[in-house]
DNA sequence: CTGGATCCATAGTGATACTG
DNA sequence: CAGTATCACTATGGATCCAG
């Protein structure tokens, strides 16, 4: 597992670039949902519990210079932007899935009350 | 996607809770060589590029206070400890293979010089 | 050989105020 | 409604030194 540069950021293996692109705590939720429909941001905003809106931001804009999410504005008043994913964005869709269910698996596990998945 | 305490941590989705598990630079690259084979503390600090002793003991300390790296210790001098995975650090092999793959496509994609995988 | 403890720089995050 | 800027706090990680 050789190391590499991206971007001017050195890179150790593979799995820490595929974390760049889904990691974090918001990245996921926020491409999981964007999977299901086009969503505003402000529906972003209330479907994600806890997300601070700097958070929201800050992440919608990395996933879009990553290409996973595209950013639509509609120029009116007030504002509308819808955020939907991209091709690239769509292909992280499975890799999140597998991750969740691991997470459900753990939290089950752990016995921690938790409704059923959905 | 409600939230949920555990060890007295809030935790906010299934995605996070795995991560706990899996997630970060480092627990991924060691539970992946672990499941290649049993290995002594040196091998892994010698195989893992980049990884600093700090990282390594602390990162091997949680996974095993996870339950997913057992600690086996050499009641001999020089001391000789050995670390291999458990049932439930195997179980996250597959999940790590995904976001591997996920990872070596992100590397192709981005057209960065890379060896084949292995 | 393995591993614990300390100090310190840096990055990530939350709260808040402000703008078109 | 959507987005930006700033500040303070915390977590993370690197370097180094000490120990059984």
């Amino acid at each position: 597992m050789p190391e590499f540069f991206h971007d001017s950021k050195l890179y150790y293996t593979p799995i820490e670039f595929a974390l760049k692109h889904i990691g974090g705590t918001w990245k996921m939720p926020i491409l999981w949902r964007l999977h299901l429909r086009v969503m505003r941001y402000g529906e972003l905003k209330a479907d994600i519990p806890h997300i601070t809106h700097k958070m929201l931001t800050s992440q919608l804009r990395e996933l879009e210079e990553l290409g996973m999410v595209e950013r639509i504005v509609y120029p009116v008043a007030p504002p509308k932007v819808e955020y939907k994913l991209t091709p690239a964005g769509l292909r992280a869709v499975p890799v999140i899935e597998v991750i969740m269910k691991y997470g459900l698996e753990k939290i089950r596990e752990a016995g921690v009350k938790y409704p059923p998945s959905h």
